[in-house]
DNA sequence: CAACGTGGCGCCAGTCACTGACATGACCCG
DNA sequence: CGGGTCATGTCAGTGACTGGCGCCACGTTG
């Protein structure tokens, strides 16, 4: 047994996928997660706060990440330019973890109570961008608005990008903040 | 007993409103909330689906406000002078309800699985909005984007306006639709 | 090497959200 | 007045989640 629950933790997530997958997150118990995964119940709950929660993991490193790719785009854009850049650069890991993304979407989508929690993790992922923006002396209004916004544009991109992923992301984040431009010139 | 349980239903939703703000949600049980409107927990599920909808009731009247609202906005505008006249009039009906959003409002604040819920029906309201564009001739991806947008802004204007309801939430509304020009403007 | 601390885990009992099934009594209609 | 409908009460059950305890594998220290 591994001294670190690293293991079981990764066998946990594979096992709830797999399950989520097959019979649906509603016809899935906590408990037959864990026995696929070979460890007790309460494990499960010592690795994860609740259900919902094991297909949400990693989201420390987003919102790092996030941060640090608004904070290191070049001086002198605007806070639009800013978010493009970042989301760049942040959907260069999204297109590389395709493969374990799509089925995870799929489940997502497919079920009520996690598209919540992901609008739940959107929001605070959001706030996080608009936080970093502020650090880049975005006026706090503006900061919050353009975050949100923006990651607007952002989810359009990536929902644009799963039905079409011929493109490549970039060119569906050009798209859609560009949409975001013809909405704001023409109204 | 009436015949309808209009009665019981409204008494469950004091009942529940005046306990989360007692006790808060998570100290409340739905045995507790049902004792209080005089009923028994079964008919506390008969009335609403989980624990948290007994706060997002009437939700089906505001979709139809707010489609309503926009199909009626004056031809002619573009999508954000769409928004922000529908947003004008459904927000009266709020700030006439300020006495009682108001704790709803610091309930649903002081509870991550409540603010979970409410991003939800928020997300489900947006694309509402953006299907009403839709309606009224707005291309496809441009509709989905400017409801999000646009509803941003909106929150950012209620927001606004919870701290600071001197100057009414139209004032509040424009200011956000102002700075969402701003930043499209400047970026 | 041996004693010790620590952290991951199994186990158990309990609470609470939520559901299905059936019974009852109030109401409305003919 | 008889029958149908609808809101509710009652009860048993499932499953998510928690607290507490003890165990055992490991790393550390003397």
């Amino acid at each position: 047994m591994p001294r670190s629950g690293l293991e079981a933790r990764r066998r946990l997530q594979q096992a709830a996928l797999e399950l989520f997958q097959e019979r649906g997150f509603d016809r899935t118990t906590t408990a037959e997660i864990a026995a696929r995964a070979g460890v007790n119940e309460r494990t499960y709950f010592r690795h994860f706060a609740d259900k919902r929660e094991v297909l949400f993991d990693g989201e420390d490193d987003l919102r790092a990440s996030l941060a640090q790719a608004v904070a290191e785009a070049p001086e002198g854009l605007q806070p639009f330019e800013i978010l493009l850049c970042a989301f760049r650069r942040t959907g260069r890991a999204l297109e590389a973890n395709r493969s374990f993304a799509e089925p995870r979407f799929a489940v997502i989508a497919a079920t009520p109570a996690l598209r919540e929690r992901e609008l739940a993790k959107h929001a605070s992922l959001a706030d996080v961008v608009a936080e970093a923006l502020r650090q880049r002396a975005v006026p706090d209004r503006l900061a919050a608005l353009a975050a949100q916004t923006g990651w607007a544009a952002y989810r359009q991109a990536v929902q644009a990008w799963t039905n079409d992923p011929g493109q490549g992301l970039d060119a569906h984040l050009a798209q859609a903040f560009d949409d975001l431009r013809t909405l704001s010139a023409t109204g």
